[in-house]
This record gives structure tokens, C-alpha cells and sequence, in this order.
DNA sequence: CCTACCGATCGGTAGG
DNA sequence: CCTACCGATCGGTAGG
């Protein structure tokens, strides 16, 4: 699945800033986004790049499978900022509110990463499905543990705990759809107006009978 | 845009159930959702109604107008079942109890539309786009209303209006990425724990001093 | 609603 | 890293 190169280089060269898959990986990351993966072509990347479509495959195996190296290396790099992130901080709240923000922080240099992990598991199947959604089952595990010592210390009062964590979740991945560097607020102050929806929404007072009782059949 | 035709046949012959018209918009949107527009042929699309690909053109003006009703269509429906649902809903916690629900409780019937109208907007360009963002600013909008009374009365207490409508539109917007019929709760209680999600969030207690007040750098 | 067919473009390969 | 090229498939049209 990976591109394994023998390593002559690395003592000298410090020229090239990104290798040249990782440069592809970049640009291809925002191709993908800016068209969708589907609509995307090898002719345009190649432009971008300034290669012919053919060389690209020396950096590639096939388009399925550099979609495939973006989305792990993207899932991956937020998994570990937010273990990272993470480390030092035990209250329930707090670790929600730093989870929840260094989610958002991530798009400020990872934009159509993000997005486009999110939004292109579907042009995958096979072996690069699985090893996308084991990745996305890992991030989702994150925040269920969080609830879940959250719930169980009593700071957070949540009637569910598996909505809850796709509540936070699907505002944390949607950002892509709306945000806009540049716009009213920063991604600073989005992500601390988002941690504390989150937060807020998993500590409201509730009554203990909320579940269960159906209100309103609307 | 749309077809129109000249309905001669609508004082008898009730035996079709969907107008032919239909029928297409309807196979259309499972197979759009199902592939993705990009990826979904009219080749695919003929066979599931039972027509040679140019025989789809009477009924179609293109691929892209096509998938232009089904999202109009689509949006156009929710909106006035939230309307409907809303009309005689007064107290802003219970107009987005309603709200979430209605949302919510759309995909019932409608997951493949609702999904589509979410994912596929990146496939429309000019007119056809701006019909389709038009009927999504009408969405939020009214949304944005009742955070907007909820916010004036005092019941909600939101540090930020925009942020709070964008939040509750997400965790609607994305339910089908992960809800599936047959799961663990059926789709009426997923919208009672939504929408209880949502409130809390949005009735939270909060200091008011929470904004301008930087937290955690993280 | 069909047969017959179009030019364009796609991901990918051969061979160097 | 390139030129040259492949078969497949695409949305869509002509003409009936």
C-alpha cells in the first residue's frame, strides 16, 4: 500500500522542503478537496505538480491509493496531537474542552485533510476502506472514553452516551463545510465557542427521568 | 430548469404511483447517494428504471439538472414540514425541540435526499447552485430564528448566536453518515436525545463573562 | 421510447 | 521522468 523507497538521500539534500510524494500528497489533498476525489483527475494534479500523468505513477500506486496514504497520515497526525494534547489533563471538562479544540485547531493548518477525510470514505473500498475507518473508529474512541469517565464521575449528566459522542463529533467534522479562514471569528475563538456548546451540552442540569419518557411527538 | 408537461393524463389512470418524472428523481437520489453524483452513471440509472440512457432525456434536462430537483425538492420539503411543525409552537426551547425533531425525523422517509442535498452541492455550479444555497440559507434561517428568540427571552444562553445555529445544523445535517435503521435506537429516539442535546447546549448555565475570555492555548 | 453513435476524458500501461 | 498509446466509460445527440 506504501511507497518504500531506499533512503540514499537523507544524509545530504535538505533542499527539497517536502519529498516529492509528500508534495503530491499535499497538492492532490487540495485537489480533491477544491473538486472531490471522483471528479479530480491525474491530468490536473499532474499541472499542479509538473509532472506527466505517467511519472506520477513512480509516486504512486494508483489514485485509490495516494486518496488512501492522505487520509491515514491525516487521521493519524490528529490522533496523536490529540494524545498529545491530551496528556496532561485529567478533569473530564477539561479534557472535552481540549479535545473539542484542538479538533477545530487542526483545520487551521489541515484543512482539506480534514475535510476530505471526511468526506471521500465512500470513494474507498477494500483494504483502504478499513484502514480509514479503523483510523476514524480510533478518533471516535477518544472522545467515547472522555464521555464515558465523564459520565461515570458525574460531571457530565448525558442521557447517552454514543449520541453524545456523535453529537460532538459531527460539529468537530462538519467544520470544513462552513468555516472560512478569514470570516468573523477566528478558528480560536470557534474553537472555544464550540468546546464550550459541547461541554455544555454534555453538564446541563437534567432530570434523571429525561430517557425514556417520551415528550412530544411533534 | 424543470419539466413541464402538458398533464392530459392526470383525470385518469391512477395505476402509476409515481409520475415516470418521479419515478427517476426517486431511483436518481438512492443511486446518488449510494455512489455519489460523480461516480453514479446514467447508464446504472436507466437500468434501475428500466430505460435506455437517452430515453432518460425526456424526462431529464441533463445529470446536473437532475440532481438539482431532487435537492430542491428535498429541501423545499423540510422546510415546510418545519413550518408546519412549528406553527403552533410558541416557547423557544420547545420550537427547537420541535425543530431537531422535525429535522431529525425527516430521514425516516427521506435519508437518501437529505443526504444528498448535504454532500452533493459541490457537484452544482451557477444557477443550479445558487437555487439549491438559496433553499439552504432559508433552513438556517429559520433556525437562526429561534436562537434569536430563545436568546432575546433569556431562555437560551448562547455566547454566540451564529456559532450556536451552525452547531445544531451540524449535528442534524450529519446524521446520515452514521444513522442506520435497525440500530441500537430507532430514529425517533435518536431525534428525542438530539434534541435534548441541542436544548442543553443551548439553555446551558453560563457565567457571562465566558467570552473574550481566553481559556486554555492548548 | 429506441438504435446507433459522438467526442471527450478517464485511470493506467508499455517501453524506454 | 518522458512519449505514445490503450480500452473503457462517460454525458449527451441525431434521427426516427
Amino acid at each position: 500500500m506504501s511507497k518504500k523507497m531506499t533512503d540514499q538521500q537523507d544524509a545530504a539534500a535538505p533542499q527539497p522542503p517536502l519529498s516529492r510524494e509528500r508534495e503530491i500528497e499535499q497538492r492532490a489533498a487540495e485537489l480533491f478537496y477544491r473538486r472531490g476525489y471522483d471528479a479530480a483527475s491525474l491530468r490536473e494534479l499532474g499541472k499542479l505538480v509538473g509532472m506527466e500523468v505517467p511519472s506520477l505513477y513512480n509516486h504512486m500506486d494508483s489514485k485509490q491509493e495516494l486518496l488512501t496514504r492522505i487520509l491515514c497520515r491525516a487521521l493519524d497526525d490528529l490522533a496523536d496531537t490529540l494524545r498529545t494534547h491530551l496528556a496532561d489533563v485529567f478533569d473530564p471538562v477539561d479534557r472535552m474542552r481540549v479535545a473539542v479544540r484542538t479538533y477545530v485547531l487542526f483545520h487551521e493548518e489541515r484543512l482539506a485533510d480534514a475535510s476530505i477525510s471526511d468526506t471521500e470514505l465512500r470513494s474507498l473500498t477494500g483494504e483502504s476502506r478499513s484502514a480509514v475507518l479503523k483510523r476514524r473508529a480510533t478518533l471516535a474512541d477518544l472522545f467515547a472514553g472522555i464521555v464515558r469517565d465523564g459520565a461515570r464521575s458525574g460531571a457530565f449528566t448525558v442521557p447517552d452516551e454514543g449520541i453524545a459522542v456523535l453529537a460532538v463529533l459531527s460539529v468537530c467534522a462538519r467544520l470544513p463545510m462552513w468555516y472560512r479562514p478569514g470570516g468573523r471569528l477566528n478558528l480560536d475563538q470557534v474553537a472555544d465557542l464550540l468546546a464550550d456548546f459541547a461541554v455544555s451540552a454534555l453538564t446541563a442540569p437534567r432530570t434523571a427521568a429525561l430517557n425514556g419518557t417520551r415528550k412530544k411527538r411533534s
